[in-house]
RNA sequence: GGGCGCAUAGCUCAGUCGGUAGAGCGCACCCCUGAUAAGGGUGAGGUCAUUGGUUCGAAUCCAAUUGUGCCCA
């Protein structure tokens, strides 16, 4: 009975492999578990690491929300990276952290005040602060841990822990005695109504109906003469912010651009302008007899002097580059005090920097006659009044447009310049030594290079306050006799060490004299009472202190890091502001080299957000599919551009995973009875096995080059072919009848284990970093005594250079050729009904004298590369070869399957072939 | 508007010095039922985003355009 025989093949055993089932949302959580009792951070740290350390600095995440598919990424692949630095003979410790203070957080939480009803101080808020960031550091972390990352999870980095922030506080006050610190005006978005300034992530731009005037300007002063014999002339400019005409300093021209004076003989005037809005004034203004008198370009006009429409001072001609032709009247009215590109050009000429309105957005005496009006809507209309009134309003309407909105009350919000603080950038020779260190970083991928340099070579001065509650607050005083500032490294020291203690929340509770040194005196005039400033630090000054709080205080870390990983928009982000205090601080780069992710989009290479509906959480890629799952598709993208992620991309993920994992379950199955002391040595492997590691040799190299590289796409690409290609369609199929009809201890069953083992041993250490818990479970099942106790803690394989046979590689892709030819010749017979299937065939082949000398050598083999029962080679083609497919001769051997002429020879075992009766006889 | 990228088969990726476009998966059809919610075979699939240029010859080099992403204004 063909049943009985089934007892007799060696069949693969599912009690010694993996079940072809994953299931691993379930599964996931127990191998968790089992690492989180046996320690498995502690253990991969203590192991020996004869390669050093190799620090990757984790950026921290803003602890605020679930994760979302950019964490992930960014998270599994570093969590990829320490495990490879590891097995590769590193020791990789990994602290996460997150950023904690900022706008995002302080939002939120000010709602959560204003929903209930209350009002909250400072120090309340801060505390409310707080807690909301602990909580989404709890819920990260699970996320974190969830998607498998090891990691010191129980001694994060945050950044408002004590330590950090005192860490913070004597960084700034390194730069302060360095000399990188000082504090100018700058232009600002401003809420009248809210009193703040707006980040611009606060703001909203509406359509808003604005007042829209054209104004002239009389000559006051031309001393080159440019304007020379004309009558009476006049600058016209158009703004729609009549507001801002008592904060005039200039108007602005575009150096290349050509101007034109028109005559108006009606006014006895000439109006001067850019020559493509001539028409579109005139005619706004109503005036039709003009005629073009003079033409300039927009530089000549550089330096003449006109005078203020309403006050008794200049207004000079300036140059800049963002005057715009096509709106306006190529004339732009320079209000330094009331804009950020006015600012800079005021800058530039060194202009006053007149900002004559207060936080309620009501004029100042500096306004003079306006003083105490409010900007909109008294102010506009005063101001076109009195226009009017001195006869230099040439038209006034109203205008629709986009214009700046505040997120929470919706007022219209204004420009106004404020005292900041800076770090200069170009202090020391900053920003040259900032550039030389980027250029000894190595940057994967090397594009990344122009980018960080084209931002540091171009970036301004760093304005580093905030006028915000949550966060590490400035830590400077103010004499509250003459207003001069104190930081000095005594203060500084005093107040980090009292933060040190009790945290920064005591920047608020107490009284300057508290925190101070007594005795502390003004230097400017000598005075002993102070006030303390109420900026906080911009959170990029946090993150970019990472390395000071981190690096060099925890004693398994080095300073500088070995590799910073993070999207590419930390380019402008964390990149730059860590460089910027490394090179501020210590003189070099903390990074040695960093690695560039993009952004995850949707299927479609769309963006994902929330209101478009397209965005995909972890958790729940997760709960449905498994880590693994979700880790295979950061292996199976290139992720220095932008990844994609869908329902269907994943879907392929999950094919190739199960994929690869039934291949190595099918290893795992027929190694059920194989022990190392049955290995057969390298030499006596039969050339097919030995070509198979001569296959493996060359995707071990592979992959170890693109671990190394960070293109782990590679890898995987590598893996899929291996696994389908080579293993399950070509060597395990040739190889199932040796495993399964020989004898159990045949040198030629052994050698096919002996590979069987090799290869799932380096597939299983090299996809480990990746499918971390389906390799260790596929560890656990590897016939290997003395193992490490975890895949995690085994080292990644090593090329074996006596594996390597270029000629072998080369005789078997031909063999596997001519194997494509019969393959094509059996599916013609199948689909002619000439065989029902591979097995009943029987391929006739004549082949030219090469591939007779391929083929010849396998002997009886040769039907096993086929993939049928019987193969009949012989010369005498003209050329490559001549197969014809017939059905094969003799009976189906009940055991093996087989067709053959031979079942029967043997007389006690009438229905099998001749080698099943030797084996069966061999084994009883 | 500016800076830095990207665009090759339905999907994920290769493509060396410029020389007739490749892989795996998926898909269709077939086989197997001793890897079985598996496995094998065969096959179809591309105007290399578009346009122009350089060249004997362009996926590849140059320019513009379109789409898309990050950063900035």
């Amino acid at each position: 009975m063909a049943q009985d025989y089934k007892q007799t093949l060696n069949l693969p055993k599912d009690d010694f492999t993996i079940p072809m089932r994953a299931n691993l949302p379930e599964q996931e959580p127990k191998w968790q578990q089992h690492w989180n009792q046996m320690d498995l951070y502690r253990l991969m740290q203590e192991k020996a690491a004869p390669k050093g350390a190799f620090v990757l600095h984790d950026g921290p995440p803003y602890s605020n929300g679930d994760i979302h598919m950019g964490h992930a990424l960014n998270k599994v692949l570093k969590d990829v990276i320490i495990r490879f630095r590891r097995l590769q003979g590193y020791r990789s410790p990994y602290v996460p952290g997150w950023d904690n203070h900022g706008m995002p957080i302080e939002n939120a939480v000010s709602q959560q005040f204003i929903q209930q009803g209350k009002t909250a101080d400072r120090v309340a808020l801060r505390e409310a602060c707080r807690a909301y960031a602990k909580r989404f550091v709890d819920i990260q972390r699970e996320q974190f841990r969830q998607l498998g990352c090891v990691g010191d999870w129980d001694r994060p980095y945050l950044t408002m822990e004590y330590g950090f922030e005192a860490c913070i506080v004597r960084v700034f006050g390194e730069l302060v005695q360095k000399g990188y610190i000082y504090r100018d005006m700058r232009a600002v978005l401003w809420c009248p109504t809210c009193e703040t300034a707006l980040a611009e992530a606060e703001v909203e731009y509406e359509e808003k109906t604005s007042d829209s005037i054209y104004l002239r300007f009389p000559l006051l002063e031309d001393s080159k003469g440019v304007l020379s014999g004309l009558q009476n002339p006049y600058i016209v400019i158009w703004t729609t912010t009549p507001w801002t005409i008592p904060a005039n300093m200039a108007v602005a021209v575009h150096p290349d651009f050509n101007y034109q004076v028109v005559q108006v003989d009606s006014q006895n005037a000439c109006y001067l302008l850019v020559d493509s809005l001539v028409e579109a004034t005139m005619s706004a203004v109503g005036i039709e007899d003009y005629r073009v008198v003079k033409n300039f370009k927009g530089r000549e006009l550089e330096g003449i002097q006109f005078k203020h429409p309403l006050f008794e001072r200049a207004s000079p001609v300036v140059l800049a580059n963002y005057v715009l032709s096509d709106e306006g009247t190529g004339v732009v009215h320079t209000a330094p005090g009331h804009g950020a590109e006015d600012f800079a050009t005021g800058k530039r000429y060194n202009l006053t920097i007149l900002s004559p309105v207060d936080g309620k957005g009501v004029f100042t005496d500096e306004a003079g006659e306006f003083a105490g009006l409010k900007i909109m809507p008294e102010g506009n209309k005063r101001i076109i009044e009195r226009l009017q009134e001195v006869g230099h309003l040439m038209k006034h309407e109203t205008y629709q447009h986009n214009y700046p909105h505040c997120w929470r009350c919706d007022s219209p919000l204004m420009f106004r310049t404020t005292v900041q603080w800076f770090m200069s950038i170009d202090h020391d020779l900053h920003r040259e030594r900032s550039l030389e260190a980027i250029d000894q970083v190595k940057w994967f991928p090397e594009e990344s290079r122009n980018r960080i340099t084209a931002m540091v070579r171009n970036r301004p001065d760093w304005c580093i306050s905030r006028q915000r509650a949550w966060g590490v607050g400035i830590p400077a005083f103010f004499c509250e006799n003459c207003e001069g500032a104190l930081v000095t490294p005594e203060s500084v020291e005093a107040v980090a060490a009292v933060i040190e203690r009790e945290g920064s929340d005591v920047w608020y509770s107490k009284p300057a004299s508290e925190i101070l040194p007594p005795g502390t005196q003004c230097s400017h005039c000598g005075a002993g009472e102070f006030r303390k400033e109420t900026d906080v630090l911009d959170v990029w000054f946090d993150s970019g202190s990472t390395h000071r709080a981190v690096l060099e205080t925890r004693p398994e870390l080095t300073w500088p890091s070995d590799l910073y990983f993070e999207g590419s928009d930390q380019h402008r982000g964390w990149f730059n502001s860590s460089l910027m205090i490394g090179i501020a601080t210590k003189g070099a780069s903390p990074f040695r080299s960093v690695v560039t992710h993009g952004f995850v989009l949707d299927g479609d290479g769309r963006k994902m957000s929330k209101s478009e509906g397209n965005t995909i959480l972890p958790k729940d890629i997760m709960r449905a599919s498994g880590a693994d799952v979700l880790r295979l598709w950061t292996a199976s993208v290139e992720y220095f551009e932008d990844v994609r992620y869908s329902d269907e991309i994943l879907k392929y993920v999950v094919d190739a995973y199960r994929q690869i994992r039934n291949t190595m379950r099918f290893m795992l199955g027929n190694l059920y009875d194989f022990m190392p002391d049955v290995r057969v040595p390298y030499d006596q492997l039969p050339e097919l096995d030995r070509w198979m590691l001569a296959r493996l040799q060359e995707f071990l190299k592979t992959s170890l080059r693109a671990y190394d590289s960070y293109e782990f796409h590679r890898f995987y690409q590598a893996a899929r072919q291996l696994c389908n290609v080579d293993l399950s369609a070509f060597y395990l199929d040739v190889l199932k009848d040796r495993l399964y009809a020989s004898a159990p201890n045949d040198p030629a069953r052994r050698a096919a284990q002996t590979v069987m083992f090799d290869m799932t041993s380096v597939i299983c250490r090299l996809f480990a970093p990746f499918l971390v818990h389906t390799m260790e479970e596929v560890w656990t099942r590897l016939p290997m005594p003395d193992k490490p106790q975890s895949v995690h803690l085994a080292d990644f394989p090593e090329p074996q250079p006596q594996w390597e046979n270029e000629a072998l590689l080369n005789l078997w892709s031909q063999r596997r050729e001519a194997r494509d030819i019969v393959n094509r010749k059996v599916e013609e017979a199948k689909n002619e009904k000439r065989i029902p299937n591979p097995q009943s065939a029987c391929a006739k082949i004549a082949a030219d004298p090469t591939y007779y000398d391929l083929l010849s050598p396998l002997g009886d083999d040769l039907p096993r590369l086929f993939g049928i029962s019987q193969a009949e080679l012989t010369p005498g083609a003209q050329s490559g070869l001549e197969v014809e497919v017939v059905p094969a001769e003799g009976v189906k051997c009940a055991r093996c399957w087989l067709v053959l002429p031979d079942v029967g020879s043997s007389p006690a075992f009438p229905d099998l072939c001749g080698r099943c009766a030797k084996v069966i006889e061999a084994i009883s």
